[in-house]
RNA sequence: UCCCGAGUAGCUCAGCGGUAGAGCGGGCGGCUGUUAACCGCUAGGUCGCAGGUUCGAAUCCUGCCUCGGGAGCCA
């Protein structure tokens, strides 16, 4: 007999059919003559309850089974007699496939706090917090290729190890295979040139510079995949390795921008409202009750939109007592875009326009020489989940910010050249997909939304 | 990196100067259909590590380690 998912099986319109079922078992309730037992097997949130009695041959091998052991099992599918679920699996033959040491396994039938499943990393997509979350990643992962790609957009792969160093975004990491016991010297620094790539090199922190060759060719392009941050960070909100959405347009300036991000966010959370609803109640009830509502409300509702000025100007006018102050040209700090989209408008907000001294060289000078076409989308707990501007098309304008952001223009003579020919008006964001999943399922932690998550002094899974 | 807070049984925690506790989990036994089942019995701890104060330290002090919350950096 063929294994059924336990998700086909909750999904059937009627009992009566044998079944093989596969899994490991989350409960076991035993009386005298009869054991009930809970299966799972990751295909869907729910368990499949098994009976089993005396007419098991293995009986006692059934009665004796604990959380976690995995098992074999073939039997009739019944409407259940019980109550909270609709079928239930009578054991034909029960095969233990492995056992599971009550006394060593550290995973209970109750929950657990995701600190210690943190320590536990290699058995906590075993719980259901775990299984909801792989679900609901792998869902969002999915909504985003069929975003772009029924948009028309080619799928760009960015290279993971890059030599430049200085794109902007923080700290890198040093990718090399020099002996660091023994360094090879030159001039009292290590001698790169005896490095496998000839020169120092580094894990991205970005794709856009590619993207933004490739979309100069291919007019919509977008990356997906692993980016890194060597910075010391230890929030909730930060991880070393994430991956990171990055759509580049070309033909396309801010307004386009920012239709496109709010177009994307709407259909990324729709997809997840339609594909894994029970993952989202589970979420809803046991980490955050305003879950569902919120992406709802996004899916349904536009996004505001402000400029940095308007955004400063509502912030002094607003009475709230910052721990920072607010005025012109600082950035605007946690506190105050938290207060913009979970208290002055509640939904997601667009703030545009920032002052050019607070952002990359690459975004485009507006005439006013004091701003740049920068957009930031902030959302409710998160803040911050996209960044994008309008690029820099203009090779004067853009040499111009790159003395001023003290840039050495040598080492982006490729970026100009796609200045010097052909050059057209382009835009692009990133989107932190940790903390898309984490805004979905309202995980408090970006630790608990990544299957291994890479962060300062932790690597161990 | 900075500011707070926490480390006590497998897990979640109480105890906060007088010599170690509970619930859950585990083991054993009971129970004819349970729903994180229920009932009874039971085992289980260098109280994060290292110093110090004290007649006496889980409890007070210092340092270190780890974890968490917040901030900065950002996605």
């Amino acid at each position: 007999m063929l294994r059924t998912k336990i998700r086909e099986i909750l999904d059937r319109d009627s009992a009566g059919d044998d079944v093989l079922v596969q899994g490991w078992v989350k409960t076991r309730r035993s009386s005298r003559n009869v054991t009930f037992l809970q299966i799972n097997d990751g295909s869907t949130l729910k368990d499949l309850q098994v009976v089993a009695d005396e007419s098991l041959s293995n009986f006692a091998d059934a009665d004796s089974l604990t959380t976690g052991c995995s098992v074999s099992i073939s039997g009739q599918l019944v409407d259940s007699p019980g109550k909270g679920q609709r079928f239930e699996i009578h054991a034909k033959s029960l095969e233990v496939m492995g056992l599971a040491d009550p006394d060593t396994y550290p995973l209970q039938k109750k929950r657990h706090t995701v600190e210690f499943l943190r320590e536990i990393a290699h058995l906590r997509p075993r719980t259901n917090t775990f299984g909801a979350m792989a679900r609901v990643r792998n869902t969002l992962a999915f909504a985003i290729h069929r975003f772009f790609q029924e948009r028309g957009f080619l799928f760009l792969q960015a290279p993971m190890i890059t030599a430049s160093d200085a794109e902007g975004a923080g700290a890198m990491f040093r990718v090399t295979t020099l002996d660091l016991d023994q360094l090879p010297i030159k001039n009292g620094a290590a001698d790169s040139a005896e490095d496998f790539f000839g020169e120092p090199t580094f894990l991205t922190v970005s794709g856009q510079l590619e993207a933004e060759i490739f979309a100069l060719a291919l007019s919509d392009v977008y990356t997906f995949g692993p980016t890194f941050r060597a910075e010391n960070s230890n929030t909730s909100r930060h991880l070393a390795e994430f991956w990171m959405v990055e759509p580049e347009v070309a033909f396309c300036e801010l307004d386009g921008l920012t239709e496109l991000a709010e177009d994307f966010l709407k259909y990324i959370f729709t997809y997840v409202l339609d594909h894994c609803p029970e993952d989202l109640a589970f979420f809803n009830q046991w980490y955050d009750e305003s879950v569902i509502s919120t992406l709802e409300g996004i899916a349904s509702s536009s996004f505001e939109r402000m400029t940095y000025t308007e955004a400063v100007d509502i912030l002094q006018r607003s009475g709230e007592k910052f721990e920072f102050p607010v005025h012109w040209g600082t950035d605007l700090q946690s506190e105050h875009e938290r207060y913009l989209t979970e208290k002055h408008i509640g939904r997601p907000v667009i703030v545009t326009d920032y002052p050019k001294e607070i952002k990359a060289f690459y975004m485009r000078l507006s005439d006013d020489g004091k701003t740049v076409r920068a957009m930031d989308v902030l959302v409710p707990r998160i803040g911050e989940i996209i960044g994008g501007s309008q690029r820099e098309e203009r090779k004067d304008i853009l040499l111009e910010r790159m003395r001023e952001s003290g840039l050495d223009e040598q080492n982006y003579w490729w970026y100009l050249d796609l200045r010097s020919y052909g050059t057209v008006p382009h835009a692009g964001f990133g989107l932190g997909f940790e903390r898309t999943v984490q805004f979905a399922t309202g995980m408090p932690n970006i630790r608990d939304v990544s299957p291994f998550p890479r962060t300062p002094k932790s690597a161990g899974f």
